[in-house]
DNA sequence: TCTGGCACTCGCGACGTTTGAGTGCCAGCG
DNA sequence: CGCTGGCACTCAAACGTCGCGAGTGCCAGA
């Protein structure tokens, strides 16, 4: 359908959009790019591409900016995913090295993927029902109060008080601790609920009713906060482009405060490869003139959890993926020793 | 030094500045305000409020705006703090108590501040070391390796993985445990070090560095990760302004994003009472156009933590500080509930 | 001490002009 | 048939001009 020159022509123009941030035109397009042909039949290309619908002019006698659709096929068939410096991955891993603990190692990672692509960095925690139980601990804080406290192989900690209709002792606590971890640990949490649906029955029949509610709110605790928490950063890089776009930084904001937009966004996320939305591919409105670049990422081979970037759809997007799927890499590597 | 006609007019200004956001002039302020007296008095008390420093012209032929100086008038002698509605508690409170662990508690409040102020609101998590310890527990995950988790009495959960230098039993854990507990539960942080600091003597001498690796590591959990954390919610809200302070917007960002600048501005709060500081009154520069406004709360009578807005010095003060002030107490109570 | 009057200032928006980058089209050439 | 140079055309942005009007400072008089 599209000669190779086409789309060579279109490549050049979402590089120099990109870089110059302004339509750009024929001439100024056979000058930058050894295309070996004239302005004139750049033109004529152009043309072409634009009735594709592939890219546009904002006004008659403006250069042309690429369409999302333009976007997308420079994405898909263009370009490739530009890889990091031997630098920059040292200091990927300098920095990711530091981190003590899981909301460490998610603060520097937001950190880093802002610094990296100058964008506004997402990052997903590691998801709990993919996640593995490590071990369940209670604690007996008052006669009839306990701490449950619940411990994820990726690190995270989940905890809840529950107040039990009658007292219980450290015996009965600790009996039910060694059956619970038992049967649980190393088990995925959407495994959990069958293993201990008959607990209650093997104590005795005074203690079933604190058992059972002990129990219910560790499985609340596995099933209803499977909501995840995500971490955001970088936001300030959204004021580069206020004076292309200084309306739309509103929306953004605002959809990047509901953490639902944030967890959809980060849904449709395939689970293999570098995932990219280009503007109006993003359902929610407040996105439509946003590109999402996200990748999962996990300690095994499996993804436990996403990250990524929201900024422009004129964006660099070959850096931004080849610096989403390196840190994801790294963060990957992290949480597998830890 | 200044006469109370003078003063009121102050309190016009920045009231109709910050109601309309144009610089005010002397035939509006007379039609807005019954000052009782005409355009031509009022100029010459603007003049003379301009002499002292209290408001300022932007451009001759212009009205006045309020200076840093005029808000802080305003701020300590003009405005009392206004109480909210009715309505307006009775959401709060019903928006709290929703609030299943402190995460949650952190996460609602931010949001209702920023909802209730329609400014960039700042939470800060109860502080570890004004804390005391609620339980000590220790997890071995292998041989040689230790999960410590430390629970704090405002609900706040910290981990560490612990590399001991020799395996160490069970019997060890719970002996080490238990110990460890009876010395330190109910214990402020800052008292905890002194308490421990024998507890190896008392050990076998084959487990006692594995013990005093697990202390030491206590210690800096306590010590080091006095380091606070900070939720912010509502950045969105910066954008209303955009129309007037542009360029401003960028600066505010990047200041809110950096943790230490955040920590730094809080902790400059007194005590006891709101505290508001106004644009240069901040140290850091990104946030001299801004105003602080922010308490401290806590579940008893002294401060845990603070909370706070930041905004345009422009801003409505007495509403803002009211809201702010009632937020903290309901939290307040939220926390020595839980 | 306050007031009304008056001349002055100056930012702002409206309007007209110019400029130039960029386009579409066409005739000619290989 | 595809590429090229030439040419007329378009139109946003930049610039200059100008009148409006809100707002000021000052002054004489009550």
């Amino acid at each position: 359908m599209l000669s190779e020159r086409r789309l060579e022509v279109l490549r050049a123009i979402v590089q120099d959009y990109v870089g110059t941030e302004e339509p750009v035109g024929s001439k100024a397009l056979t000058e930058r790019h050894r295309l070996g042909v004239s302005p004139a039949t750049v033109r004529n290309d152009m043309a072409v591409l634009e009735d594709e619908g592939f890219i546009h002019q904002p006004h008659t006698s403006a250069g042309r900016i690429p369409t999302d659709k333009g976007y997308r096929l420079f994405v898909d068939r263009l370009a490739g995913v530009k890889p990091l410096t031997v630098a920059e991955r040292r200091a990927i891993q300098n920095f990711l090295d530091c981190a003590v603990d899981l909301d460490d190692v998610v603060a520097r990672t937001v950190r880093l993927l802002a610094q990296l692509t100058r964008q506004v960095a997402v990052v997903q925690y590691p998801s709990l029902t993919r996640s593995t139980v490590r071990h369940v601990e209670l604690l007996s804080l008052a006669p009839a109060r306990v701490m449950l406290v619940l411990i994820t192989d990726t690190g995270r900690v989940e905890q809840r008080l529950v107040d039990c209709p009658a007292p219980v002792g450290e015996t009965l606590l600790a009996d039910l601790r060694a059956r619970l971890n038992s049967r649980v640990v190393g088990r995925r949490f959407s495994d959990v609920p069958p293993l201990v649906q008959d607990l209650p029955d093997s104590f005795e029949h005074e203690d079933r009713p604190s058992v059972a509610v002990m129990l219910s709110t560790l499985l609340e605790t596995l099933v209803e906060e499977t909501e995840e928490r995500i971490m955001l950063g970088g936001t300030a890089n959204l004021t580069r482009f206020n004076h292309d776009f200084p309306l739309t930084i509103r929306p953004v904001l605002e959809a990047l405060e509901e953490q639902v937009v944030l967890l959809k966004l980060l849904g449709e996320v395939k689970d293999a490869g570098v995932t990219v939305r280009i503007g109006h591919e993003n359902a929610h409105e407040g996105l439509n003139s946003t590109s999402v670049v996200a990748v999962g990422y996990g300690s095994g081979d499996e993804a436990v959890a996403r990250l990524g970037v929201v900024g422009p759809t004129r964006m660099d997007y070959p850096g931004t993926m080849g610096a989403v799927r390196a840190v994801a890499r790294y963060v990957g590597q992290i949480l597998a020793e830890s």
